[in-house]
RNA sequence: GCAUCGCUAGCUCAAUGGUAGAGCAGAAGACUCUUAAUCUUUUGGUUCCCGGUUCGAGCCCGGGGCGGUGCACCA
């Protein structure tokens, strides 16, 4: 016989027992005077208390037991003893293992030890459990068990619990946030006719009634954009983009994007108001503004540190910072310089791509702590105004921290005629992809206005020291199994 | 796509080419304040899959699967 047939015919054994000793294995309603963590922190001695959470660790004293039961909020100590509950409840709780879901009512007390904890006086089983938990002390460390049966890691990993609760926070405050600062939040299609507002493969899907393609969105903008037109002064979207590109350390097919607008705004005050946003968040949920990032065994790796006012360059001057005397080069030195540099830029055809590779290379990956980069060249940037003073330059920011872009704020294009021009030269002649409907809502007049966005999954990872963005995704993309 | 590392009991991990082991969980027993409870006994294996080399393969070789990491890709 195999163990793990082993495993669970025991269980199905103790529930086969339940059913026939009248218990329900499979309950129903509970009603509890809150979490385990709030009852346990809200402990008052001598008080009746009803509960309910999964059994997670069992200590048996012969006919005493001590119990934890745990829901995501934390656990609670109860304790259970053949006198408290009589002869045919003690024989009901024998039936029942680690992972089971029970409903309690009893009194607090504590112990000796000082733990608070539940004296049981009746309980209700809630769910039996029909397989076995993970490791209680080590839980799940199995990378491709914690992404594919994430409701394990949640139950194992504490770690892994409190990141995702950290998750839900900041995307709460971040609507808070926008919310109290005027920010209308909207939904726009997230199948769309043209896949625009950036430049990435789409997935594409076909509607049956109509007849025709779609594409998943890769971005929300230029739906955004035709709400300016349309007169909303402040409006932000928070939701998923999806995009048909390789998955990795930092790439999940769909991902989690906000971008704002801001009418009569632009790039510097969206750099205010992202600046105070993050270290809103990072105050409020995070502990402050100093964000460790540690390893596997606890150690220190990295520190951020996000005290205001954030550092600005240009562009142009962090490439020269990095290599120095670049500016002054040619075309064919620069590549040269490369080659000395370890950098391998033998298959970029333009040099504002060749800048750009020394860029990430150089700059962003080492950039820890916040730096605002401006003054980007327009080829990188469509969709935003050029510079009054260096047509070569758009009038944008990309906020790097973490070695990592985690937001680009722009000072919205909104001259139509210099948009379907920029964006004709980006499609490389391809005039099929252009969004007629975008240029020509531009055409009616769009106010100018900043706007950002921010890829909500990375920011949570820089946030909360996660290392790989499945770490911060519920329910991250794997290749089928079989 | 390329490179590299990994896959052993339900979980966490061991195992010079020579009988696959431990801890936790499970089962049986002892114990009325334990908290990684303790103590005694004990069940549990398609070593990811297919093939090869060998007297003999978890281990070596080839192919495949899944995963981690890096590179490539990615405004």
């Amino acid at each position: 016989m195999e163990s793990i047939s082993e495993l669970l015919a025991v269980r199905r054994q103790k529930l086969e027992a339940l059913s026939v000793a009248g218990e329900s294995p499979f309950g129903g309603r509970f009603d509890t005077d809150g979490g385990v963590a709030e009852l346990r922190a809200g402990f008052v001695e001598g008080a009746g208390v009803r509960a309910a959470g999964r059994i997670t660790a069992h200590r048996d004293m012969g006919k005493s037991h001590f119990l934890d039961i745990s829901d995501f909020s934390g656990r609670m100590q109860i304790f259970l003893h053949a006198k408290e509950v009589g002869p045919e409840r003690y024989a009901i709780f024998k039936h029942l293992d680690i992972g089971d879901w029970i409903g309690l009512e009893g009194e607090c007390f504590t112990t000796k030890s000082g733990e608070p904890t539940l004296r049981v006086k009746s309980f209700k089983v809630l769910s039996k459990s029909l397989r076995p938990l993970p490791e209680k002390w080590h839980g799940v460390q199995d990378a491709e068990t914690k992404y594919r049966q994430r409701y394990l890691d949640l139950i194992a990993n504490p770690d892994s619990r409190e990141k995702f609760r950290q998750r839900i926070a900041i995307v709460r405050a971040i609507r808070r946030f926008l919310e109290d600062r005027g920010f209308l939040e909207v939904e726009t299609p997230m199948m769309q006719a043209i896949a625009g507002g950036a430049a990435a493969q789409p997935f594409q899907t076909h509607h049956n009634a109509l007849g025709m393609d779609l594409f998943l969105r890769i971005a929300p903008e230029l739906y955004l954009k035709r709400l300016l037109v349309g007169g909303f002064p402040k409006v932000f979207e928070l939701n998923r983009n999806f995009r048909n590109e390789g998955i990795s350390r930092r790439h999940n097919p769909e991902f989690t994007m906000l971008e704002a607008y801001w009418a009569f705004a632009d790039f510097e005050k969206m750099a205010e108001l992202v600046e105070e946003m993050v270290c809103h968040l990072a105050e409020t949920i995070c502990g402050g503004l100093r964000i460790e990032h540690k390893d596997a065994d606890g150690q220190v790796t990295k520190t951020i540190d996000l005290t205001r006012p954030w550092k600005r360059a240009r562009y142009a001057d962090l490439i020269e910072e990095a290599v120095p005397g670049w500016g002054a080069m040619t075309s064919e030195e620069r590549r040269a310089r490369c080659g000395e540099l370890g950098l391998d830029v033998s298959h970029y055809g333009e040099d504002f791509e060749v800048a750009q590779h020394v860029f990430e290379k150089l700059v962003e990956e080492k950039s820890i702590n916040p730096l605002y980069v401006t003054h980007c060249p327009k080829e990188l940037v469509p969709l935003a105004k050029q510079n009054v003073d260096d047509d070569t330059v758009v009038d944008v920011y990309e906020l790097v921290i973490n070695g990592q872009e985690i937001s680009p704020g722009y000072s919205e294009l909104n001259d139509p005629d210099v948009q379907r021009a920029r964006l004709g030269a980006q499609s490389g002649g391809e005039t099929q992809k252009l969004d007629e409907d975008f240029l020509n809502a531009l055409e009616y007049g769009m106010p100018p206005a900043g706007g950002i966005g921010i890829g909500i999954d990375r920011l949570v990872m820089m946030l909360t020291g996660a290392e790989s963005i499945r770490d911060v995704i519920l329910f991250p993309h794997m290749r089928r199994r079989e």
